[in-house]
RNA sequence: GGCCCCAUCGUCUAGCGGUCCAGGACGUCGCCCUUUCACGGCGAAAACACGGGUUCGAUUCCCGUUGGGGUCACCA
């Protein structure tokens, strides 16, 4: 385990895998490691897979494969909760021994009737053992037990969150909870204090929904007498309609980000950057600026709420960023296309990028260049193609056909001057010529399109539309 | 329901007693640019939940109401 150097900062991440990686999770990694890394600290990765049952490699890969996408990465390598279980369930029997915690031989349906008593006389339940209070020596059953925190009743216990504030709770409110299950493994309680205090994590930057456990793992910390960690919990994200993030919203792997959405991992990254953290009037922050911008201080305490038009709007500006290979390269499993069309695809990319959000945007908006001739032109383009349009068609036809140099320029020269020898507006030829160059009313200007495509192609497609197909 | 937390334009937020008839961004709506669509530029509409205090003065501090969220397992 990290040895615990008391000045630097320690940050962890630790998802349970029994899914995808989510927005939420997502962004409470980046924040961990923006903090770890603006203070020169470390940033660590634990896997929490106590509950065996629910945990898959599929969903430990799809969290480690997000965290790579959105270029989080973590100091030394991965930790795995139920690598710990011997040190979980030692640390569970000094904690008797200190008088701490209890082994409770309560079952089930000793349970089940407080329950049901507590409810019938509509009180909260708190669970009341008598084992909590027996004497040293009393004989046991031959039976399962569990090991239950002895909570203290009296008094209150204060969380002093970084993000949160100053939070009481009164002791009453907490329960015995469990430390070791019955069959020896311990619960997420016992073992995210054991894990962050060996790990030597000094900020606990989480979720929200984990407030109410700070307090139980606070009095694990205290009866241990181990120093306490920086406490931040962080408000969680909701959906467009103020519920719960679910699968409708956004509450999708990173992975569907990616490949569903088709984002940038850095406008992701960005995106979640803002959402519940503020610098100023800024919005576009670059990773190195966030290190250096980061804080917990700016943190705010209420939940927000996804916004997938921002998102996208902000991916639209990264995409317009990009490198232009890289983009190819990105969409180029998309379309299909061979090595050779993808140096066509990264010369057009300038043109095609301007008017994307989204690499699905992206690739629809590049795929005409590489489509079969004769095109199948869209409704709305084919709807332009008329007898006029077509012999507009012909006319730059003949002249591109004599042209000697096939460059934007040169074609634009060109393009205008047989619009203005037909006595027509430079439109009423070009989006025709659009139509039968792309198939459709929308495109990059249709100057650089005609170079892009070149003269053979260019023309090809300009005679396949001169003529009204039979049928 | 008990406990805990939260509350500025539709959304994300700036604001940390006077500089705010509240600023930025997305979205929306105009206009400009223009061969289309974008991009870009300019502009508009749009918020301090409500009620009490404290104060010379509250968006900013306190209390309550309302609304929203979280949490109450041998899940994490």
């Amino acid at each position: 385990m990290a040895s615990a150097s008391s000045s630097s900062v320690v940050t962890r991440f630790a998802p349970s895998p029994t899914g995808f990686l989510h927005i939420g999770g997502a962004r409470t990694a980046l924040f961990n490691w923006l903090f770890a890394r603006h203070h020169g600290g470390k940033f660590l990765l634990r896997i929490e897979d106590t509950d065996k049952a629910r945990s898959t490699k599929g969903a430990i890969d799809a969290i480690l494969d997000g965290m790579h996408w959105l270029g989080l990465d973590w100091d030394g390598h991965e930790y795995y909760q139920s690598q710990f279980w011997a040190r979980h369930a030692d640390i569970a029997r000094r904690l008797v021994e200190r008088g701490a915690a209890y082994r409770c031989f309560m079952t089930q349906e000793e349970l089940a009737a407080e329950r049901a008593e507590a409810a019938a006389e509509r009180r909260p339940f708190r669970i009341a053992s008598p084992w909590r209070d027996c004497a040293p020596g009393t004989p046991t059953p031959d039976a399962p037990f569990v090991i239950r925190l002895k909570a203290p009743h009296d008094g209150e216990t204060i969380i002093d969150d970084r993000v949160q504030g100053r939070v009481t709770v009164q002791n009453a409110e907490l329960d015995d909870f469990i430390l070791l299950r019955s069959d020896g493994t311990p619960t997420y309680m016992l073992a995210v204090v054991v894990d962050d205090h060996d790990m030597g994590v000094t900020h606990v930057i989480r979720g929200d929904d984990h407030l109410n456990n700070a307090f139980r793992q606070q009095a694990i910390i205290r009866a241990m007498e181990w120093p306490e960690p920086v406490y931040a919990h962080v408000p969680l994200i909701h959906g467009p309609d103020g519920a719960k993030l679910s699968k409708r919203h956004g509450a999708l792997g990173v992975d569907a980000y990616r490949d569903e959405l088709g984002l940038l991992p850095e406008a992701v990254s960005n995106y979640l950057l803002r959402l519940g953290w503020g610098h100023g009037d800024d919005e576009i922050i670059a990773r190195e600026q966030a290190i250096e911008w980061f804080d917990l201080d700016h943190v705010g305490k209420s939940p927000s709420r996804f916004d997938f038009k921002k998102l996208e709007n902000l991916n639209g500006h990264y995409l317009r960023e990009a490198d232009d290979a890289r983009l190819a390269d990105l969409i180029a499993p998309r379309l299909g296309i061979s090595d050779a069309q993808k140096t066509l695809l990264a010369r057009a990319m300038p043109e095609l990028k301007a008017r994307a959000h989204t690499l699905n945007e992206l690739a629809d908006g590049a795929r005409f260049f590489f489509a079969d001739r004769p095109l199948k032109c869209d409704e709305a383009s084919a709807a332009l193609l008329t007898p006029e349009a077509r012999a507009l068609l012909a006319a730059a036809h003949g002249r591109l056909g004599a042209l000697a140099e096939w460059d934007a320029a040169s074609l634009e020269a060109a393009i205008r001057e047989v619009a203005e020898g037909s006595g027509v507006k430079l439109g009423k030829l070009a989006q025709p010529l659009r139509a039968a160059l792309t198939g459709r009313t929308t495109s990059p200007g249709i100057f650089d399109v005609l170079a892009l495509l070149g003269r053979e192609e260019s023309l090809a497609r300009i005679a396949d539309q001169m003529v009204e197909p039979k049928e």
